[in-house]
DNA sequence: GTCTATAATTTGATAGAC
DNA sequence: GTCTATCAAATTATAGAC
């Protein structure tokens, strides 16, 4: 929490930190009042409704991602690049956000579940704007991105940081020498 | 809701229902009750604590996982039975009980988190009790359980079941005939 | 912008009658 | 086993003073 950050980057932060750990229905305007050290009621000033909220959440967190992934030149730096941004959230043991709130899609309010799916539809664009992706990503983006959402989802259900790179070891060794596209 | 089935079975039945959809925080013991036709203190009088119900719920889910599963000869039924398993859950969009529940796994009660990790372990155990696993299976069975558990939380984030025949492709078109490991 | 105060509802859980 | 009745706490959200 940086002191030169507004409130309302403060409350943001607190959401994203709860909701990658417990989910939407995990937490609650009070719980992130206490976080930033201010009143419930001051939250609804800034995000009227809990959906409010989380839209906003998802989209930060969306515009976050594809400025930490840049624009990679070739496939081998676009799958190391993108191992790192999921690697980054199991050693941590938070959840991807586009996950935690995903998993629950039919029962969020409407325009969170389209941020929740912008997301992951964005990680896929971004791969396919990768120069040669066709041919030089060992795995289609579906499937990429797929495993890396399902790698760091059993990682956070056994809580062992190390399972996802036991689940992504056949890209990563790929990445080296071979290819796992037929 | 079989005639013959008993109250205690109907709990559960309406509660795997609501926690694939919204997850544990996501249905109450009176969304139960109602379901079932009683009221939230009979719900109680089956299942003392909202733990109680959900870690007997995550069990009984594997149990009957398992014994979909059955014993298969050879990796390519283990593989289609796998697929089908999962492409169950795609067509109904609704999650896996244990990403489900395990992807809020540090807010749950022990027993849950414990029950929600033995699932998954119990996936990757079966797949290493085939007969020829480790040369016969496209992927490893970490990997192939991640990308299933990816493509399922993709699908219902998106909204879409026919995405999860798009991310599992490669293992599908590779059961014809070629492999996908190096 | 933040506060106090509060409304209206829901939640997990218990006591005790039948 | 199921019910009525109830509790204490938590939840989203709003009104209005400062």
């Amino acid at each position: 929490m940086p002191q030169n950050e507004t409130i309302r980057d403060a409350i943001l932060d607190a959401a994203e930190g709860r909701a990658r750990v417990a989910g939407y229905n995990g937490f609650s305007f009070r719980d992130l009042a206490n976080d930033v050290g201010i009143k419930s009621a001051s939250v609804h000033y800034h995000f009227p409704t809990k959906g409010d909220l989380a839209h906003e959440l998802m989209e930060r967190y969306r515009i976050r991602a594809l400025e930490t992934l840049g624009s990679p030149e070739d496939p081998d730096e676009a799958l190391r690049k993108l191992t790192a941004l999921f690697r980054a959230a199991a050693t941590g043991q938070e959840m991807c956000l586009c996950g935690a709130l995903g998993v629950s899609s039919a029962a969020l309010p409407e325009p969170v579940q389209l941020s929740a799916k912008g997301f992951s539809h964005a990680l896929m664009a971004w791969l396919k704007e990768v120069p040669g992706w066709e041919k030089g990503l060992p795995l289609p983006p579906e499937t990429l991105v797929s495993l890396f959402e399902g790698a760091l989802l059993l990682s956070i259900t056994a809580r062992d940081p190390t399972f996802f790179e036991v689940a992504i070891a056949p890209l990563v060794s790929v990445t080296d020498s071979r290819r796992l596209r037929p």
